[in-house]
DNA sequence: AAGTGGTCTAGACCACCTG
DNA sequence: AGGTGGTCTAGACCACTTA
């Protein structure tokens, strides 16, 4: 039977896993257990919670479907990450027209700190003012610039992010904010758009002005959905595609 | 216990509810189940089966995370349908940048049988030379025109459809292929990328020529993967955006 | 062998909808 | 009141991994 002191008695009635799934995201949310750390085991959080694994399970089940954690049979379950997916960014919906995925180089351009410009500021839920990251990079492919990125991050969260530590980190960005500043990105909105090349991006990007370009406007949110990272990427897309699955 | 006869003996190991979930899927391929039914409730099937009511309970749940079925609490389990989202078609991710998503008004520009080109029939599977219906139309927000579509479809599929059925129709497109046709569309892949208006395109959409303008590719699977709709979409993102979700 | 997640059952009870 | 999906339990057993 349901733990009577766990069980909420408000009038707006709320199952017993989903709170367990409120429990469990405060774990995540405060650090308990870093990004590709295995989680405890179904049967001790069902103790620990006094409830039945299979309550466990379902809270589990849906935190695995948002991706928030991942299963593996006979090993246990992990907190989700971005940092050992070797086959491609989780989030990232670029793919060559031709051939397969191939992992493309990046290259930094810019890394400063600076007050966060009033769109940005709002994006992101600072107050005005308050200090705000700006990167700015390339991604190649065979060499040929394919994207070209603003990136906006919240300065108090990034204290220590510098280029050097962008440059000499492997692997994708959202890995290092994962493992030096614990901030995990497990939601994004993009607004995607048709624009034509500036002069400025254009030259970044090989392309002439005022040539097609894809704009993908993304919003990334961490834990209790706060906004954390905005960002605006240019995708030359003559031989590249935004890929998306409809369901 | 499980009823021997249903276990998969193969070496390799099918759990009972995937064997529920083939059943479930060739009752809805064969048309047992008309698009915005009821499907048996979920003791009935278990009955019909042999199996508890929580398996069949999971076999329900993989599929309404596939958008192929919808359950309403105290109601039933439905077959999903695009008949009735009133508030937006399903797979139109097209946004307005201020306001809330209205729906657009349409307009049939042409609607003819041909033989396929080689590239559709490719994409639809199709046999060199096998019929094939195209439609043009565009969708109007406001008057202005935001959307040029241009739509390949199988003949054998959608042997009666003209122009007069396709403008007498309320409600989205897919509705009326579902009602009259009987072919749902379940799944569909996206390739977006950022082109520039050609003289016919700049026309319908009243932008000049060489404008921004965004293409979406899309194939839409019905049953068992078969492709069925091949579509290519031009929008005038000045004033809407695609927008897509991350996770 | 022991631990993990994955499947399946049978039964109880709850929330929601309809007549 | 009766039907539907939704929750929860306790226990058995299976599949996969590691030691």
């Amino acid at each position: 039977m349901p733990d009577a002191a766990l069980v909420d008695s408000t009038p707006s009635f709320q199952p017993l896993y989903q709170q367990i799934k409120v429990r469990l995201l405060q774990n995540l949310q405060a650090g308990d257990w870093k990004a590709g750390e295995m989680i405890p085991s179904e049967v001790e959080l069902a103790a620990r919670y006094k409830v039945s694994q299979g309550t466990v399970r379902k809270a589990i089940d849906e935190m695995a479907a948002e991706n928030l954690l991942v299963r593996r049979q006979g090993k246990g379950t992990f907190v989700a990450t971005h940092a050992e997916e070797t086959t491609q960014y989780r989030f990232l919906r670029l793919m060559p027209d031709e051939g397969v995925a191939a992992g493309m180089q990046r290259r930094l351009i810019d890394c400063r700190r600076m007050r966060a410009p009033p769109d940005v500021a709002r994006a992101l839920g600072l107050k005005g003012g308050e200090p705000a990251v700006q990167l700015r990079r390339l991604l190649l492919a065979d060499e040929r610039p394919v994207v070209f990125d603003d990136i906006w991050l919240p300065g108090h969260l990034f204290k220590g992010l510098t280029a050097e530590k962008l440059s000499g980190y492997r692997g994708p960005m959202y890995g290092l904010f994962e493992a030096e500043f614990g901030v995990r990105m497990i939601r994004a909105e993009e607004r995607l758009r048709a624009v034509a090349a500036q002069p400025e991006e254009s030259r970044w990007l090989a392309v002439p002005e005022g040539a097609p370009l894809l704009s993908v406007e993304r919003l990334s949110f961490t834990y209790g959905d706060r906004p954390v990272e905005l960002r605006r990427g240019l995708y030359d897309t003559t031989r590249h595609h935004y890929r998306n699955e409809l369901s």
